[in-house]
DNA sequence: TTGTATGCGTTATCAA
DNA sequence: TTGATAACGCATACAA
């Protein structure tokens, strides 16, 4: 940035706090010089050096998000209905990747907070290990958990309705035929992950299924072809596999393809998030959309309302979407060994 | 940011430029003062304001970067990968979204200029639309295109050797019998896409694949599953679709999957990207791995070397991935009408 | 309404 | 080696 407010002041014949209140419409400026100011800017292809102005307002129209790990299919979607909220107003999303790590998500944090950032997005890598920074930061900027949390409740929170997401799915089941059902979930330190767990057992309860201990692994499709292995090592199946996200189930699909087992045939599968790929599974995945658009406003009036209210924990209902991993085409015919 | 360096200074005993010092290194300073001082620090829990630091120094140890659609599955992962490279050093990755308009790209680019990133690694939304503004700001901070690129010859690229991917998969093809061969593409105003369209004609021809006319449609698995109809309706399938990316290619075994049409019994498919769902596929999905980690030191080496050296495009060499869509477990079967 | 002067927090220059 | 001082570019309190 080699241009700055002087030349362009300089330029227009005005003094400095002339063109910067010109620019930036602060104060009232004569409409003819306005008019010199802003030519003269153009003329010149200013632009305002942000680090300067936000180490003079303390803002920077700049908001930061910090995610456990990009390449969770979930984020980028949620990242992208942030920015749709965001629209073309002058405020900037700043992305950064926790690599699953609360130590490097605290540096990020941080890192976000020491460059002023007016507001901090934040999907906690772990309920435990993120708090500390989380709630440290919180008294600096404002703060907004998304999706995960961190045990301090005086953080603002919003996400997805499990409970609902469960009941949907175990409502399903039940109505297509399930009599039992067992969870594949993971060991993460995940809130959103505990949730869906402690909450599987009261849904299936409420709908009369069945169900047996659950399957706790890591996060990932690899986890799911396991668990299926571990699945058949109990017994016979349940009626239903409960996956606590889609690549878990994506897992399972496979891992079930390749011990011959029939879906929705044999046994019916379904996940959680509706992320991209689901809908290309084979069957497609019956799973639970989450409301990403509102989770992302909700996420926006969180951050930008004056600070001071009481903490919010916003848990917004997803939908249900049925697809064939749970609705067999043709009738189940009684035992069928192999394809 | 409530305590700066002057209560830092204060309660050293020392001047605000020796504690500077102390804290930066960048001057030598009295042993016992500097621990000093850094005991100050520490107790009071100072924190470096690194937007008064950046106006002074011009350097933020900040890297940008701008990716067309953070949801398209190849970015996150080589986000990650960048990540891994800045490993724990001091220097942090911003990332923006473009959301696949240039106009929008052009805002987060001097977004991220006007908050002095130290450099930019920019994956153009388009080679015409995002010239201008890559090229401009170039001028200001050391840039990189990486995977796609704008027309503009005088910035530096680095990416994927399309020319060496499209023959892996074309020899492969030939190697398992196939002898003819279509491709599935875009109409994207995406470099990546226009490479791999304009080297499939020579890669098919040099390994004796006969090639009727390429589908060009949109970006996705959407466009996948229309093209299957598309081709079938322009008379027998060729022995091979070849598409020019992962998400394309699943939409195209959804949509033989929905036509009754086997793979690779009847057709072989291929992807390239390698992305994380690649393999989930039913069956699973051949394709080509970009080098993701090479790809991202090679963009930091690029960033990071003094300026004014000659342009540089760096194609790396992808690896094939064999998988169950080109090679079938048990030999074909004559005309399996369905299954 | 406009101009002058000051300060945001830090680092660099200069003199001691 | 240390300290006083200026400057980075901008926005604002105050005076005119």
């Amino acid at each position: 940035m080699r241009v700055t407010i002087r030349d362009v002041a300089r330029a227009a014949g005005v003094s400095v706090s002339t063109a910067s209140r010109a620019l930036t419409g602060a104060r009232p400026v004569g409409p003819q010089i306005a008019e010199r100011v802003r030519a003269a800017a153009t003329a010149l292809g200013y632009r305002q050096n942000r680090v300067a102005s936000a180490l003079r307002t303390q803002r920077t129209d700049t908001i930061g998000m910090v995610v456990p790990q990009i390449s969770n299919p979930f984020y980028p979607v949620l990242v992208e209905a942030i920015e749709r909220c965001l629209g073309d107003g002058n405020r900037q999303l700043l992305l950064c990747d926790a690599q699953r790590d609360a130590a490097i998500e605290s540096a990020r944090i941080h890192a976000l907070a020491d460059r002023q950032v007016d507001g901090l997005i934040v999907v906690p890598v772990s309920t435990v290990a993120s708090a500390a920074a989380l709630t440290a930061i919180a008294a600096e900027v404002p703060v907004v958990q998304v999706d995960r949390s961190v045990a301090d409740t005086a953080l603002d929170w919003v996400g997805v309705d499990d409970v609902a997401g469960l009941r949907l799915l175990t409502e399903h089941l039940a109505q297509v035929g399930a009599r039992s059902a067992v969870l594949v979930g993971t060991v993460s330190e995940s809130s959103a992950g505990r949730r869906r767990l402690a909450e599987f057992g009261p849904a299936a309860a409420r709908h009369g299924l069945v169900t047996a201990e659950p399957l706790l692994g890591a996060y990932g499709a690899e986890w799911g072809v396991r668990a299926v292995d571990e699945l058949r090592e109990r017994g016979p199946l349940p009626d239903a596999i409960v996956c606590v996200n889609d690549e878990i189930a994506l897992g399972v699909l496979q891992g079930l393809r390749a011990a011959g087992v029939s879906v929705p045939g044999e046994v019916l599968v379904t996940g959680f998030d509706d992320n991209g790929f689901a809908a290309l599974a084979d069957p497609p995945l019956t799973t639970v959309r989450q409301p990403h658009q509102q989770i992302a406003a909700e996420c926006l009036r969180l951050l930008d309302r004056p600070r001071g209210g009481p903490t919010r924990r916003i848990a917004l209902a997803p939908t249900l979407v049925v697809r064939g991993s749970t609705t067999a085409r043709r009738p189940v015919a009684g035992t069928a060994q192999d394809g």
